[in-house]
DNA sequence: GATGAATGAGGCTTCATTCAT
DNA sequence: CATGAATGAAGCCTCATTCAT
């Protein structure tokens, strides 16, 4: 159960990227914390915006596959939804997840734009795909109002959950209730 | 009607933070867009922080200000979350108000955190309050669910909003029609 | 008994150079401490290191003053070297007479050397002729060794008080003893 | 016998701060004169502080090697601290050892304190207790007075060759005859 | 005399990236 | 693959001094 070196890299990016963000996050600090030496950064991941994309990616995989997984067991498109929110926050929730990165590497970040980050922009498309296939599929067994049009409605559900999570994460405002209501509050506006 | 140096290197300050993000903003595009010495920046900000800072607290003045007239046009509670929302989404679509500054410095933002910022954590607090007391009149009047507990549920529009403002002005996705879109989901998750 | 801003401001910088050193010293925290407007300082003393002298000078004058009071009341030569020795010590442990200026302005201080401190070589140099006067006295009435060339022999005991002064302010060796302990091991090598 | 770039920074840094002083040696000055890229001082030593104090330490430890070496040639107590004495003040007036830094990064020096300074007051005690034990030898072996304490006689003597030294490399009153004379001067207040 | 806004050179330090070993 | 010394541009901020009011 050896690591390699950039894998141990890549995780320590993904810890440090996600406790103190892009700016704050040196290369120097990178390799001190994998143990590793400074020059294999760029040697492996070529420059640090593409080791912070490698880092978000990682993490998006990891969610977009416990996103589907949970997504299949509802019984109802609704349902479906629900677990889907339920998922997202409780994946935001736990720690392990570096979820964070993800955060600050998304196409909601308020960073500067740049070329590397395209690829997160297409492959973060998917967040949004699941999630209008939920709602397609509500609309059709009925759980969902049947007036809705997909897409929109998938985006408006989308933007309530990073709202969500970044009140969670990022505010001082957030409280454990949070995520139930905001999940809530979602259904309700989707329920038939 | 002269502008103080102070309040050009304020203005200055506001465009390029809300264009280029905190970290690609420096004291000489600021000091240079704004037509003055470059020490006058500490000299009246005290350091970038505090500039940035007194740049978002400046849009949020604005903000504020335009959403308690809107709400109160409104005839009813849940008409004056609906106010509330356009409101806010327009505030957002025009440029002229430099609301991106708000963005990046907001408590949603994904930077470090930094003990100025508690200032804006405090401050903006008051985007929260203006709409729970919109939902609790709606409450009152009856054109909101009357189960809806007033503070979680200003939570939940409010991250709505956030997410639906980083969706149409952060990321490629963004339509035109977001905005309503947003605010119809949220109406018809509160409406009686 | 009202001050004038000059003064005021005189006081300040003896305040803040002995404590803090002439490069942290400042223009804004000797205005701010005294209380008066940031301008009077050039106004009233020129520049930085005028303002340095002025305040070493100042201390100057009452070391020299205190020191040929207690000269005077020696009964021999060698008497008044210890009256000297012990009223050296005495002004330097003294936290009101904020010695530590003239220290850090005397032409013992290790800083880059200037012009203006010409006026402090020439006016720090009375200490060494008080002290020469001393043993001339004292080789006189037989109190000190006759063989002892005057200058020469000053100069071995002002370098000894300097860097028993220096020991007990600046290092953080310094018992109580040291002064007596200096002061003893002067006279010893003195008396006749 | 090739010198490291680390070294020829340290020894840049010796002379420079030897001549200007702290404040008035700059990283620009010191890269420069090693011929070296600006950004490897703080890669090597971290900080301009903790170059200052690499570059006291070098010259401490190498006047520590020659104070042993000239102390182990006396053939009594009383002359092993003239031998120290002399050795102290070859060493000083010699441009070679850049003596100069030592004295500025002393102890003794007139600059503010700092955390890292800790490391010279520590390693810079070593100088008081060659001292000591040349004073204890004498009283041992008869050629220094028996009723001196041996701790606060070296304390005396130190602080008079500090002074004389300050006199003598700082102030324009020095003469040729003061290093022998403040080692006449200390001699006879120590031998039997 | 009194005020403090205004100036801008220059200092220290950071840091992504390169490259010789 | 691995290492970390080396580079130097660029950033933030300090600060003595000037000057209009």
């Amino acid at each position: 159960m050896k690591s390699t070196k950039k894998e141990l890299l890549l995780e320590a990016a993904k810890e440090l990227f996600a406790e103190f963000g892009y700016t704050d996050t040196t290369f120097k600090k990178i390799s001190e914390k994998a143990g590793v030496a400074l020059g294999l950064l760029t040697h492996h991941y070529g420059n640090k915006e593409k080791l912070f994309l490698a880092a978000g990616l990682d993490v998006l995989d990891e969610l977009h596959r416990r996103l589907q997984q949970e997504m299949s067991k509802a019984s109802t498109g609704l349902d479906s939804v629900k677990n889907y929110a339920e998922c997202y926050f409780d994946f935001a929730a736990d720690k392990e997840t570096n979820f964070l990165v993800l955060v600050r590497c998304s196409p909601f970040s308020d960073l500067k734009a740049s070329e590397d980050r395209d690829v997160m922009i297409k492959s973060f498309a998917v967040l949004y795909d699941d999630l209008e296939s939920c709602i397609a599929r509500g609309i059709g067994d009925g759980s969902i109002r049947k007036e809705l049009p997909p897409r929109e409605t998938a985006v408006a559900v989308f933007c309530n959950l990073v709202g969500g999570v970044r009140h969670m994460l990022l505010t001082p405002y957030g409280e454990p209730s949070t995520s139930s209501d905001v999940t809530d509050f979602i259904l309700r506006s989707l329920e038939a």
